[in-house]
DNA sequence: CGCTATCTGAAATGAACACTCCAGTTGAGA
DNA sequence: TCTCAACTGGAGTGTTCATTTCAGATAGCG
């Protein structure tokens, strides 16, 4: 393909793992206001080095965010094929909640970037998130009076709240699970609806 | 009180009021950067006098978001009131997620602002909202096996959420607090619990 | 080894802002 | 109407950054 990869010199290489490991350790910390400057104190190494191996700082950043989420998204395809839908669909959320727990401050970072990876892979997990929906719903453990897509944007917009929540005990994200999944479940008491 | 109000002159009053409406305008629109040129500009005014009459541009900001906050704020004092405490819960659910649904842009501007007031004003919206979850429990419309203050997390992070949702059909938030609702009743069912 | 294309990083550049200065304007009391 | 302290806003000032430059260092081939 396209890819063709002109050969680099071996330091140019590392510094360029430096970079990313150095970005990447900055994203996961809270309250740091991530500058190129920052990054190349983290890595060792100096600025320009840092921008000129990947063009923009931008590109920097959607590499090293695109980097921790793909551990999350292999556990999300191996959600996709295990055997019990709605035990998968609850493990997942729980995963998902602990990555963004450990991650939000991420999230606040990426605002005002231009990170077409990184968009990339959160659509890939809405995907993989809708499929999980989809199964659990086949297997009748989610009601089916509300549209599967709703829960999909529902149970990914809450789950990056939650996490977000200051305290974020895993209490919290326990019990939040156990409520979406009660509300979720198949209503047999359609119970005093017209409220 | 401190309140001492020395006398300005009625243009300073003007412009401080088309400064202040101008802020709230910029607020609400989506895509928007909010810079002082931005603000004055809106309001049809030099940059100097805007920052003059607030002090600084984050006091600005805290003036006009605790001014789109204020009706939120005695909705809520209005719900705690109501005489059916679950009716209430849900119908402010719904108005704190149309709120939020139109002012989400403005939470994302507001994250390296120093602006008091504006944290007040969310405390004190907390604060109801708690108040509102311990009536509806008193009133045995939520389960009791979950600490309230978790819920009240759970329901004030989430509603921010799924305001932020992309979309925000106004189906979205009507199923979103219907499976909410759901999921806070009390379950008879213990169900088929150990899943 | 020696040579050179590739790399490096301190310093320069330039853009975006919040905030200040000051010469000129204006509200409003006498 | 006159006067002047209070106001205004265009033109700075100082910061904070991403990105570029370029003189010097170095990997790695012959």
């Amino acid at each position: 393909m396209s890819t063709a990869e002109q050969p680099r010199r071996a330091d140019a290489v590392r510094n360029r793992r430096l970079a990313l490991e150095a970005a990447k350790t900055l994203l996961v910390q809270s309250g740091v206001t991530i500058t190129v400057e920052a990054i190349a104190r983290q890595a060792g190494l100096g600025a320009a080095t840092i921008v000129r191996a990947f063009g923009t700082k931008d590109a920097l950043i959607d590499a090293a965010v695109t980097d921790l989420l793909d551990p999350l998204i292999q556990r999300a395809h191996q959600a996709l094929t295990e055997p019990d839908p709605a035990a998968a669909l609850r493990r997942f959320l729980l995963d998902l909640i602990d990555f963004q727990a450990a991650h939000w401050v991420m999230s606040e970072q990426l605002t005002h970037l231009q990170i077409p990876l990184t968009a990339e892979r959160r659509s890939a997990l809405h995907q993989a998130l809708l499929g999980m929906i989809d199964r659990a719903r086949e297997a009748g453990a989610i009601r089916t009076d509300i549209d599967p897509a709703v829960v999909t944007v529902m149970l990914g917009e809450v789950v990056y709240a939650i996490a977000r929540s200051s305290a974020t005990p895993p209490a919290l994200a326990h019990d939040f699970v156990t409520v979406l999944a009660d509300g979720l479940r198949p209503q047999s008491s359609t119970g005093p609806a017209g409220r």
